[in-house]
DNA sequence: GTCTATATGATGATAGAC
DNA sequence: GTCTATCATCATATAGAC
C-alpha cells in the first residue's frame, strides 16, 4: 500500500499552499494547473485525484488562505498589545509587492472575486467581515468609541493602499506605503 | 475611396471605448478581441488594421479612459465647489458594482496593472498622480492645510472601497458604499 | 479596411498504463 | 495516486479575397 490516505492530505494540502501562493501573486486566469502542479512537485494529470476542476481549487485555496490568515496569530508573546497593533499594519502593508509570495487573501480576491460567481464573493465577503471584527474587537479593548466604524475605514484604507501599491511603478513603492502607514497610524491614535 | 482615413479613425474610437468598458468590468484575461470586435460592430480580423495586439490595445485603451476621466469635466456649471467635490465622490463610488458599464480607469487599472509588466504601471502612475494632484489642488483652494497627504488618502480610501465593494455579496454592497461613502466626507470636512 | 478562413499555440480536462 | 499521452476547446494572430 504505497499510498496511505495521510499521504494524498498532505499532496492536498501542498498543492493549496501553492495554488494560494500563486493565485495571489497572478490572478485566477494567469496561474495555470501545470504551474501549481510543476510547483508541487506533479505532473499536470495527477491534478484531478485531488480537485474536480480549477473553480474547485480556486474557492478551496481561498478558504485555506483565510484559514491561515494573518491577523488570526500574533508575532510574539512579548509584543505590547501596541506594537501588536501596529506589526499586522505592517504585516498587511507586506503584501504591497506584486511579487510577493505570501498569499494575502483580500489583495488575492479583490484581483478576481469581482469577477466571480455570488459563491466566491461570499467567502470574500466572509473574510473581509473576518477581518474587520478582529480588527474592531481589539479596538475596543483599547477603549476606542466608534471601534467597527473605525475598523473598517482601516480595512478599506490597507486594501486600497496594497491594490494602488501593486499597480504603480516599483521606484514609487516604498514611498507611497510608508506615507500610506504612516497616516492608517496616526488615524488609528486619534481614534 | 470608400473607406476615408477619418471613417479609420472613428473605427479605431469605437474599438478603444468598447475596449476600455470591457477591460473596466471584465479584466485583460477575460475578454476576448472577438468580443470587443463584435460588440464594435466588425469581425474578429479587422482588428490588426488598428493596433498590433491585445497589449498594445490595453494600454491604449486604459489612456483612453484616463482622458475621458470623469474627474476631467464638471458635473454642471451650476454646482458650488462644495456640490463638485461631493459629486467626484459620489461619481467614483458609483463604480462600485463590478458589472457597470462607465470603465473607471483606476479600478480597471487595479484589477490588473499589478499582473502587468512596468510600462502599464508606468501609465497607471500617471493617471493615479493625475487624480490626486486635481483633487489636492481643489482642496487647497477650499484652504485645506495638508491638502497632498489628503488628498492621497482620500484616492486610497475610494480605490479601497471600490475595490472592496465589487468583491463583496451583492446585498451587502449598497450599504457598505454608503457607510465608507459617509466616513470620507467626514474627513474632508473635518481636514 | 473589412471580411472569411485558417494556422498556431496554450489551456482545462480525460484515458489508460503502472 | 501519479504518471505519460492525448483530446477538445478556445484565444491570438495571420493569409488572402473583395
Amino acid at each position: 500500500m504505497p499510498y496511505s490516505p495521510k499521504h494524498k492530505e498532505q499532496t492536498r494540502q501542498r498543492i493549496l499552499q501553492t495554488a494560494a501562493k500563486l493565485f495571489c501573486s497572478k490572478g485566477f486566469d494567469r496561474v495555470t494547473l501545470k504551474q501549481i502542479m510543476k510547483q508541487a512537485n506533479m505532473t499536470h494529470g495527477a491534478f484531478y485525484a485531488h480537485f474536480s476542476g480549477k473553480s474547485t481549487l480556486y474557492e478551496a485555496a481561498l478558504q485555506f488562505a483565510t484559514a491561515k490568515g494573518f491577523w488570526a496569530r500574533k508575532d510574539k508573546h512579548t509584543e505590547t498589545k501596541d506594537t501588536h497593533l501596529k506589526a499586522m499594519i505592517a504585516r498587511y502593508l507586506s503584501w504591497s509587492r506584486p511579487n510577493d509570495n505570501n498569499p494575502s487573501p483580500l489583495e488575492f480576491l479583490v484581483t478576481d472575486a469581482a469577477h466571480q460567481d455570488e459563491t466566491v464573493r461570499q467567502t470574500y465577503q466572509e473574510c473581509f467581515d473576518n477581518l474587520v471584527n478582529r480588527l474592531s474587537s481589539i479596538l475596543t479593548k483599547r477603549g476606542f468609541n466608534a471601534a467597527q466604524s473605525l475598523a473598517e475605514e482601516t480595512m478599506v484604507s490597507l486594501v486600497g493602499t496594497v491594490s494602488v501599491a501593486r499597480s504603480i511603478q516599483e521606484t514609487q513603492r516604498a514611498a507611497f506605503v510608508s506615507r500610506a502607514k504612516a497616516r492608517i497610524l496616526m488615524r488609528l491614535e486619534q481614534g
